[in-house]
DNA sequence: AAAATACTGTTCAACAATGAACAATAAAGT
DNA sequence: ACTTTATTGTTCATTGTTGAACAGTATTTT
């Protein structure tokens, strides 16, 4: 068995995602500095940018939303009501629910980053067709489908 | 001027990258679990990789590859070299720089990773037709450039 | 040759993310 | 009604990542 011929870098489907991969990681990078202007980090616009469109959304709900542990949440969250981006508001009905809710300026800064965040991905992504990206999209959402599966079949 | 005109998740090119940076985001955590029975996590496994394709590679230029610190690379490998994955070894020349190799158990173990991942890979985008993920690739390797150059501009 | 500058790897303190254990509350089973 | 089981959010110890300061070495300038 010559070992060449099972080097993953000549697998299509391997080249394409660790392509996929490092473009992430940098363009993360470059969100991470271009966020610094609003001195908030990725992870603070990814809980805004949900309240923004989910909003009342509960911790769990977000959390689940975004891929992370409850904690994480607890951590993030009381330091964004600080700042006055955030409300936290106790369900009436079920008392052990937070339900949360964007503050005016809280709003105002989620429309700037979301602002930043466009700009970065149009002028990143302007050299790609239109059509592309609407392909590529396709391709992640269902890869996104059998992943998120996947991670509910070993529970 | 209407909101909803401006909202991001209008933009193609938007939508796009978020289900990519979420489609990334999953891939990681399933690639953390399944790497589990090796004892080793994903920046591990990076590091493993670059080593197997570049061996010699200074410590460095490894940072550099993997867009971390170098005083990440300080942390891993010195715990690596101790569970005898990889070795170091100063350069005669230059005697700032590690250079730095696989032992054979570190090349056994780095292609043991090397199929886990690329069977989960194969898997998870079994359903992507070969000049989709072709097509993906090229996308993203444009975007990898634009976004090293602004990475470069901005020192 | 001496001095200044740049580069390589290390250390350390600060910050972020995680999962397990926990208290409070709700829902289901008896 | 009472007990058991599940769920929500918090806390905390652990682990990972970062950038700044540093020591040692190389390179460039003078």
């Amino acid at each position: 068995m010559n070992k060449n011929q099972s080097l993953p870098w000549d697998h299509p489907r391997f080249r394409s995602w660790i392509a996929v991969a490092r473009a992430c990681q940098l363009m993360q990078q470059s969100l991470a500095r271009s966020l610094a202007d609003l001195d908030i980090k990725p992870p603070h616009l990814d809980i805004l940018v949900n309240l923004y469109r989910f909003e009342g959304i509960s911790q769990q709900e977000l959390a689940r939303k975004l891929l992370v542990g409850r904690s994480n949440m607890s951590m993030l969250l009381p330091q964004m009501e600080n700042r006055r981006l955030i409300e936290r508001r106790g369900d009436q009905r079920d008392k052990r629910v937070l339900r949360l809710y964007l503050t005016p300026e809280g709003r105002k800064l989620t429309e700037a980053a979301m602002a930043i965040q466009t700009d970065l991905i149009e002028r990143t992504l302007s050299e790609e067709p239109i059509e592309q990206c609407m392909a590529t999209a396709d391709s992640m959402e269902r890869i996104i489908t059998v992943l998120l599966k996947d991670l509910r079949d070993e529970d």
